[in-house]
DNA sequence: GTGAATTGTTATATAGCATTACAATCCGCG
DNA sequence: CGCGGATTGTAATGCTATATAACAATTCAC
């Protein structure tokens, strides 16, 4: 069923600013910026991936699976920021689709490995190259310079120690 | 009751990078960057309201109701991105902590107005010191000038029409 | 005036998590 | 060895934030 969206006001979730409003001080904040940021950059993944079945955590756990084969599930969270089940459930999610597969590891009866399948990594590719061609075009507002400005400010900010 | 954290592994949330892992391509995602930094503005917000009961989204609807007296309720909605009901949670919550009031509105029997209380203000102030000085430290590790380009660029990107 | 739209409100559902508990398994150390 | 503690996957449960839908009261457009 289709839920024809209301003419007034932006979509739920939408980060436009409402005209004639005063957003106070919040503008000061650097979260405040980072998160409307990023906000918009989920918008630009939603159109990006319009009428395929992901989710940018999935996404994420699906590049990060392909980089890692054999990757147990606790570092799976660890590597999402999430707890062991919240990876469990990606995974479940992962095998359920037929993008990836569980192994038993070997030396370890514990743990098992994820593996993508040959569809997990084709899906992969293909989300991988419209993500890609969304964010080109997301990111055109700034100048080429500009854009790599960013992303070294973003980095320094958040990975250096 | 306290909860201790597990030793292993940062905490459910964070955003810490896992060593050893391999996060194939999502770094080239501008996407993936912002959700990062904005996943640290938010424990820089945490720790600067660590003993409080606030969050960042109720922290915005604060300021915006602070900066717009008499605020609609609909209109909160639309400035916080969310459904009505959703800006009648925040109302509600607002008012039972006895920050804000609801007064009819002159001319418009449907609608109610939002005002802060003095306690409001008070209670706003307060916090915004807090976030304002995490929030300084959380930006440390970019130099006074690399911090007015992120927030042009961040601006730039998203607020330009 | 009359029908359409808006507002606040409530009820309900859902997604995404965390938390907790548990069995199986591994590890360190006497 | 053997034993206690840690780790892994898993399932059950619950919480929080949010959307969706429905409703009455009210306003607005024509």
């Amino acid at each position: 069923m289709r839920h024809p969206r209301k003419a007034r006001g932006p979509r739920p979730g939408s980060i436009e600013r409402v005209p004639g409003l005063s957003y106070g001080d919040l503008d000061a904040h650097l979260g405040y910026l980072l998160r409307r940021a990023q906000l918009a950059g989920f918008e630009a993944f939603e159109r990006a991936t319009e009428r395929i079945d992901i989710s940018p955590a999935r996404y994420t756990a699906l590049s990060i699976v392909a980089a890692n084969p054999g990757l147990s599930q606790s570092d799976l969270g660890a590597a999402l920021g999430t707890a062991r089940s919240g990876a469990m459930m990606v995974a479940d999610w992962l095998e359920a689709r037929g993008l990836a597969e569980r192994h038993r590891r070997e030396g370890d009866g514990r743990a098992w490995g994820l593996y993508l399948t040959q569809r997990g990594k084709s899906f992969l590719a293909d989300v991988k190259r419209r993500v890609r061609d969304r964010d080109r075009q997301f990111a055109e507002r700034l100048s080429a310079p500009e854009q790599a400005q960013l992303r070294n400010l973003l980095y320094k900010l958040v990975d250096r120690p």
